[in-house]
DNA sequence: CTGTTAGCGCTTTCAC
DNA sequence: GTGAAAGCGCTAACAG
């Protein structure tokens, strides 16, 4: 455990001036070639790494985002992290990550921290609607990833629309009553909704099965479909589209369960398209991640940089439905 | 986008200097009671937070851990990562997080660039043995979690152990033909082998399946044991001990594919006891991640505030075997 | 008890 | 082209 190094130990070593170093290193290209060679040197040979800390102080400027995610039961979440910390590094960033653990109050602490750190942006998966209002007051730039909100930058897939797609696959495959298990103040349900509506199905022939907590931990999604299935001597619906695929794997096993066959008796559609779904066969709404991510940092990034107006952006990406074998099945 | 408070302006604005600012924020008992009170109402009232990097840049402490996984593919990590960052959290440090990717050069430019962040410590799960020298030669204290390495503070449960446990379930399940599907150079193998070898079973009882790939993306995984499926007509073993809960999984999938019955025909154990196992009805080793969590931070804080001697502390914790249902299951 | 001051490691004018 | 010096926001002697 060696000290750290520091410039001017740098500029002594290479007997020139700190400046010269700073200068070095920050690839400016008026100095003389030869310095230069002599300070590279001196850098390799003791290993120095400059101190990012008062670079930050210096410039103002922090090159760390704080994500914020409301929680990491999902693993539609850890992608979306990984493919953040991967590509803001790309970028020249650093992730700070909380883990909100769709608790508010711990919400509003993390992103506290994330002030205090001197971030130069933000990037958060919203838990509730709590902390919206202030977090639009940040002395920073923020986006919201995964979910469309009035009052702040925002990338997202079209829920509405993939609730139609749901809504219109279990149509064409014959079936006439439905369930949805999930949060009912959703757009994915109401387009689910709309999408029967328009083709004369009413609203009725949709039975909502809501979940009382909004962890995705699996013990505790299961014990909130089962307390829904004990209800049923028969399921009175023959296919189920489902807030996440978390639900979905649950629910299919559930189903199961109880003796019968997915898909033949019970279609299932699940949100995310996330690797359980993809190890399952369980079809899904496939959510395009990589893309979601790209256009998040680039956004993120020209606000940073003062280079949008200061009007609300709010992109809309396109959903898709990924058949696989839990709905692949034609009724009658 | 309002402009952030420094210290200065609350010193203005409650008529003090910013030494007695200072001294408020930090809890320094000697300050008149009506000043510090001066003091809060107008940070309150401003929303000031101080800055973190002033602090590091000043007192020579970032509070900040750098942590470095091999993989994110693995839910195992995931969970390691989510209670680390809690903890950690609690214990007034943050992370930044830094995924390998299984890529020692990744690995290397990420710790490079941890200590740019001037972190006071850091946790690696390592990725592979490459980086591990100079990694002890870092200015900073670093401990090994899951893995205990020769030259590095580390918490990891007994591999070795591990290993025996499995072997031992499987043999008092009646089984005489075994099988290991992972790396071979590992001590969880050693350990599996050993425990056949104290029954008097010869090590040519257990066919080895190693994988080629490190990573443990599902897809990979399957095309590896895929491989080694299609040489065997019958498969010449009842029982399978994998690396992890993800090759535990796959292979479950393919034993099935083929028209056998887990566990009837084949029993498998897993390893990490993670979600999957758990949702998947598969027995595995569990690893007592909290536990090794709260066991690393207090060991890496520890070292950071240099209260322990030089000698290297490396922690070994007990494996557990979880029994579900993929082997349970008495032959004959 | 409170204020003044120096300085953490770096960048960036401003002279030379 | 290069060096000297000021200062980013904060803490910690040191005076008073």
């Amino acid at each position: 455990m060696k000290k750290r190094i520091t410039m001017k130990e740098i500029a002594r070593l290479a007997n020139v001036s700190q400046a010269t170093v700073s200068r070095v290193i920050n690839g400016n290209p008026d100095v003389n070639e030869e310095l230069a060679a002599r300070v590279w040197k001196v850098i390799e040979e003791v290993g120095y790494v400059p101190n990012q800390t008062a670079q930050t102080l210096k410039r103002n400027q922090s090159k760390l985002i704080g994500v914020s995610v409301s929680e990491m039961y999902n693993p539609y979440f850890v992608e979306l992290v990984d493919h953040l910390e991967d590509k803001a590094r790309k970028l020249g960033y650093n992730i700070i990550l909380h883990n909100a653990k769709h608790n508010p109050i711990l919400e509003w602490e993390n992103i506290q921290n994330f002030l205090t750190r001197q971030i130069d942006g933000c990037i958060i998966v919203p838990a509730g609607r709590h902390n919206l209002e202030r977090i639009g007051k940040l002395p920073v730039p923020v986006v919201s990833i995964t979910q469309t909100v009035d009052a702040l930058d925002s990338v997202a897939i079209d829920h509405f629309k993939a609730g139609k797609l749901a809504a219109h696959s279990f149509i064409r495959s014959g079936h006439t009553s439905f369930a949805y298990i999930g949060k009912a103040d959703d757009e994915k349900y109401l387009g689910f909704a709309s999408g029967l509506y328009e083709h004369q199905l009413p609203v009725s022939a949709v039975r909502v099965l809501e979940l009382e907590q909004t962890s995705n931990d699996h013990f505790l999604v299961r014990q909130g479909i089962e307390k829904h299935f004990r209800e049923f001597d028969a399921f009175p619906f023959t296919c189920v589209f489902t807030e996440n695929d978390i639900i979905a794997l649950e629910c299919i096993r559930l189903v199961e369960e109880r003796g019968l066959k997915v898909p033949e008796d019970i279609s299932v559609i699940g949100f995310d398209d996330t690797l359980l779904s993809k190890i399952m066969g369980i079809s899904s709404i496939h959510q395009p991640i990589e893309e979601m991510v790209t256009t998040t940092l680039e956004l993120l990034i020209n606000r940073i940089e003062g280079k949008l107006s200061p009007d609300i952006v709010s992109i809309q990406l396109e959903p898709t439905l990924i058949t696989r074998r839990s709905s692949n099945h034609r009724r009658i």
